[in-house]
DNA sequence: CGGCGTCGTAAATCATAGTG
DNA sequence: GCACTATGATTTACGACGCC
């Protein structure tokens, strides 16, 4: 009975990586808060519909993105560097 | 206007939000055989009484404390799961 | 007051998807 | 196909805070 369970429990790892838009919004909300890269409750409700993910999948997200950043910043210097100069456009239209 | 602000860490993004606690203990996974048998003991109840958290640890050779956690995680899935299949039949 | 409850998270790990 | 990495999800372990 166990195992038909885990089973059909470790059937929700099936999955398939989020489209490259719902990764943009994502990366753009982390990059513009570098500072405190926690979105509320209501923000994360905000980015889920905007990715077409969940809420659970947006909370999944910021917390592997947040200790794989911290784990190594220079890794990610390119990819910070350039949602820094998308906002930095943005700001100045 | 107000885009000042991001300006002030460029190099140190502000690694405030870095918490990390020295002493806490490693996770450390559950052998097949001690999830196996907190998941029956969570089927028959999902809350442990003294004496059973008791019982449960000293046969898994786990700490009371990991045993009292891991019924807290374990109704904390339930709750995802439950919330899950809910907004699934909302369709 | 103490101890167990939930909630949100860190960090490690798992399992698979994606890539060269 | 195969090895290796990237990525999303799950599993331990706490801190913060609440209730009784």
């Amino acid at each position: 009975v166990m195992i038909l369970r885990s089973r059909f429990l470790d059937a929700r790892r099936k999955r398939r990586n989020f489209s490259k838009q719902a990764t943009e919004v994502l990366n753009e909300y982390f990059y513009s808060h570098l500072s405190n890269p926690y979105p509320s409750e209501e923000a994360k409700e905000e980015l889920a519909k905007q990715c077409g993910i969940t809420i659970s999948q947006v909370s999944n997200w910021f917390g592997n993105k947040r200790i794989r950043y911290k784990k190594n910043i220079g890794k990610f210097q390119e990819e910070a560097n350039i949602y820094a100069m998308k906002t930095a456009l943005v700001a100045t239209q | 206007p107000k885009e000042e602000k991001q300006q002030l860490d460029p190099n140190n993004p502000a690694a405030n939000w870095i918490h990390a606690r020295s002493t806490r203990k490693k996770r450390c996974p559950y052998t097949k055989y001690q999830t196996l048998e907190l998941e029956k003991e969570f089927l028959y109840n999902m809350y442990l009484t003294r004496d059973r958290r008791y019982e449960v640890a000293r046969i898994l050779s786990l700490t009371e404390r990991q045993v009292k956690i891991w019924f807290q995680n374990r109704r904390m899935k339930m709750k995802k799961m439950n919330r899950e299949r809910n907004s699934k039949e909302q369709l």
